[in-house]
DNA sequence: ACTGAATATGCTGGAAGGGGAATATTCCCT
DNA sequence: AGGGAATATTCCCCTTCCAGCATATTCAGT
């Protein structure tokens, strides 16, 4: 991956975003546009983006299209994604979407826990759960 | 300084390797357009726009121009000018850039040490000699 | 005032990026 | 086949950006 190429994808807030909850695990699209609160269609065009430029990987789960990191261990990524949380004032609403998407994992693993149909692909029940 | 500003600072090439030269300390124009062997209107703009979005700051000196970053201590910035350095093959030429920059201020110190005119503004020339 | 070195600005064209709105596609279920 | 949920695409407009070229500005020395 191209060091320009991830710099790119790092210079814009719903990208940044993004890339800061993929950091705990893969995702759906429904999960960004609700823990983001963003419109669905840019959402879709910002994943399709970096996915273009080999920053995201997806694959399709039924209804669902599940987004991960192409490479979690990518040094200047992993180390980005964890020194920009750290800002006190970025500008960028990292707490309050982790805290939606906390919120949207705890729902997946209760009504898996009654043994409902699953709310969500596999990769990311499975993500939920081991965070309970 | 926001944080989607200093990505985008980072997001090309001749930034990201103005960048990297001025993490060993202050600098000239005319100096990056030796290092980088770059056009020097190129170089100019650059620097002009890294300045208009506060990661750079700059002082006139006689003739020159000396360049230095706004914030070096800057959590994001510096972890990136460390870490980006360290990929293999990002299609940056750092090592390069460097090496001429070395070549720089060892004739820069040289000229001091004859006593001849300075070839250097002070803030330039007093990290040439430290380095030595 | 003139020169040369260092630096900055102006202009044009083209490419890429992002917002908004509407629409299309893919898939599962019945 | 039809419907609904999730996702993707298209089109238009606007702004930013970058390259290339020419030109302008600033400053020290003479």
């Amino acid at each position: 991956m191209e060091l320009i190429t991830l710099y790119k994808c790092l210079a814009d807030e719903a990208r940044l975003r993004i890339l800061n909850l993929l950091r705990l695990g893969p995702l759906c699209g429904c999960h960004f546009v609700e823990a983001l609160a963003m419109d669905q269609v840019k959402i879709s065009k910002q994943l399709n983006y970096m996915k273009r430029h080999g920053v995201l990987a997806a694959e399709r789960e039924a209804n669902w299209m599940i987004y991960r990191l192409a490479d979690p261990e990518h040094p200047v990524l992993k180390v980005n994604l964890l020194a920009m949380r750290t800002l006190p004032s970025s500008g960028v609403p990292f707490a309050a979407d982790e805290g939606r998407l906390a919120e949207i994992k705890q729902r997946i693993s209760a009504a898996m826990e009654e043994g409902c149909q699953p709310l969500a692909p596999s990769a990311v029940a499975a993500s939920c759960c081991a965070t309970h």
